[in-house]
DNA sequence: TTGAAAGCGCTAACAA
DNA sequence: TTGTTAGCGCTTTCAA
């Protein structure tokens, strides 16, 4: 193994201090040192090919410049879309970012929640998965800065960034009412995440002020995670009533439900007008290419990693934002 | 700002020594200490919350546990896969990644692997770009664990796990031909990538030793990184020719290819025959679900890890794996 | 303008 | 069986 080079060997070879190499290298108290003798040790440093140690430095000033990212579930795209832009942001900004995904377990969370804390992040970006309230609170006490992203606790008070899920949906389910459909299914979750459920509120409140009554029969309720095969079923069960249109409250639905509609031949948006909560490679490439709401990613990856890194640098207030989603109106929910 | 506990927190409670307290903590030299005293050390660590610090653990060891992956083009859901099944396998033998993209770009990798080096990672995996033969000279040379993966240079000697590129292309011709293709176009890249250039060697080889004639013409080339209206390009270029399938060389132009296809209601696979290399959530939803070779993802993944914690333990000899693709057939290249 | 020295939290060689 | 101590590579206070 090459040894490394420290400090301390530019320092010898210089014929100087180690406390001096390390202003000189930092650019501190620039002035006042001679020129002559900082140009010699910045010379000596890249000739040595001197690289600093950040976990000596780090050590040193309790500060890593590292932040952990605890993703719902890596494989949606939304989840490598999000990590991708905070990524990029911590960039600019000299943080690099240490990934996890939760895959929606709590336990799975709670680790690596430690393991970030382990490593002296100095700041943490979770996307909260259920039951993770306790969590929360235990960052919120041990005062390590910290921010939700896409979900949150109403009853646990955090800053966080998500999307305005209620009137993103309600839109959507407007749109469909605008467009002619009367009779709307909606495929949703079954799930005590708040985010979610504001989306069937959107759905419910955007069929009452158009004076569509609310069919329960036409929510239908499946478990995060669930098969293929359970939004078939979900989706023959509506198809069974008079349902001319459905809302998919999140990709992963979506896609699974296109790939059975296209199976069964129906027509679409004639015949069945459909829009998805958030966007997947699949919306474009469905014969009738799908309306969705957009969701803000970058924007979202940005707001976190700012207010994030508001917090690290000592801001107290809570910040919470809560960014408007869009809907790019495509063919499928357009009647011919 | 909670002090954080350390070492010394908890001896000076127990009123030992900090040596003593790692020792217990670590389970080291278990039988030579009192069973009363490590009982007390333990308990009054979980009562304080002690929480080993990970940054001077590795200042003193000299290991971070942590290792750096590059990959080509995080949006890429080869690259989000890859990266996934790396951290489930790094994860399971303790170690955290750290995530970078280059995006095919050769300075921007040079910088991550930087920050990686300063980071002082154990290991490196590099999806490497074209142009980065010095770097990966240089990480030679200084002696740093590394392997290439998906990718890697001939003439460049290093551990590197990649896809058997060259038996899936030339798999995935010979399935067309079989099938009863006649005249098979191929989009692929121009580039100095090998990998690459090895699903275009396939592809012409198949075409002879089935007697078919390579026709230059029937070759195109585009530049990584094209745009959507150059895939169109080129395949309004091919159609003008006898032409009855198409084999794409990536996921991202058959992706881009499939849209345009689905725009000018071309008949696949009757009319227009198609085989992609890797796939899309897309190939699944094309009305005529899509042929594709499934690269080995997670076997990637794993193999490059291990080779790589191989190598962080010391072992020397240099180890390369090829691996084989399969070939999914779906309805796109199947006449009917 | 420069340097000595303490110390971040931990491990491990050595001593008792 | 237990404790002392040096030091990983760096920053920063204080002194010269």
């Amino acid at each position: 193994m090459n040894k490394k080079v420290s400090l301390k060997d530019i320092a010898q070879k210089v014929g100087v201090s180690t406390a001096l190499v390390s202003y000189v290298l930092n650019d501190k108290r620039q002035n006042r040192v001679g020129k002559d003798l900082a140009k010699k040790i910045k010379k000596t440093a890249t000739t040595l090919n001197y690289r600093p140690n950040q976990i000596a430095k780090s050590l040193k000033t309790n500060k890593t410049n590292t932040i952990g990212l605890i993703v719902a579930d890596i494989s949606n795209p939304f989840s490598s879309q999000i990590a991708r832009a905070i990524e990029d942001e911590a960039e600019k900004n000299d943080y690099t970012v240490i990934l996890g995904s939760s895959g929606e377990n709590a336990e799975k969370s709670a680790k690596l929640i430690n393991i970030f804390l382990e490593r002296q992040v100095d700041g943490i970006i979770i996307c909260p998965v259920e039951n993770t309230q306790a969590q929360v609170r235990y960052l919120h006490k041990i005062n390590i800065p910290f921010v939700l992203l896409d979900r949150y606790f109403p009853e646990v008070k955090a800053n966080h960034v998500s999307v305005n899920n209620f009137g993103a949906a309600y839109m959507a389910v407007d749109h469909l009412i605008k467009q002619g459909y009367r009779n709307i299914g909606m495929i949703a979750y079954k799930t005590s995440l708040v985010h979610l459920q504001e989306r069937t509120r959107g759905y419910i409140e955007a069929l009452r002020n158009n004076k569509q009554s609310f069919k329960k029969s036409r929510l239908k309720e499946l478990k995060m995670g669930c098969t293929q095969q359970e939004v078939e079923k979900a989706i023959d069960q509506l198809l069974k009533q008079p349902v001319d249109a459905l809302f998919f409250t999140s990709n992963t639905l979506a896609s699974c439900g296109i790939k059975y509609i296209n199976k069964l031949h129906i027509q679409v948006p004639n015949d069945l007008g459909i829009v998805s909560f958030d966007e997947t490679e699949a919306a474009d490439l469905f014969y009738a290419p799908l309306t969705y709401i957009k969701q803000p990613i970058d924007e979202m990856g940005k707001q976190s990693l700012h207010i994030l890194l508001d917090k690290i640098s000592g801001k107290k207030k809570m910040i919470t934002s809560n960014i408007d989603g869009e809907l790019i109106v495509q063919r499928s929910s357009v009647l011919e």
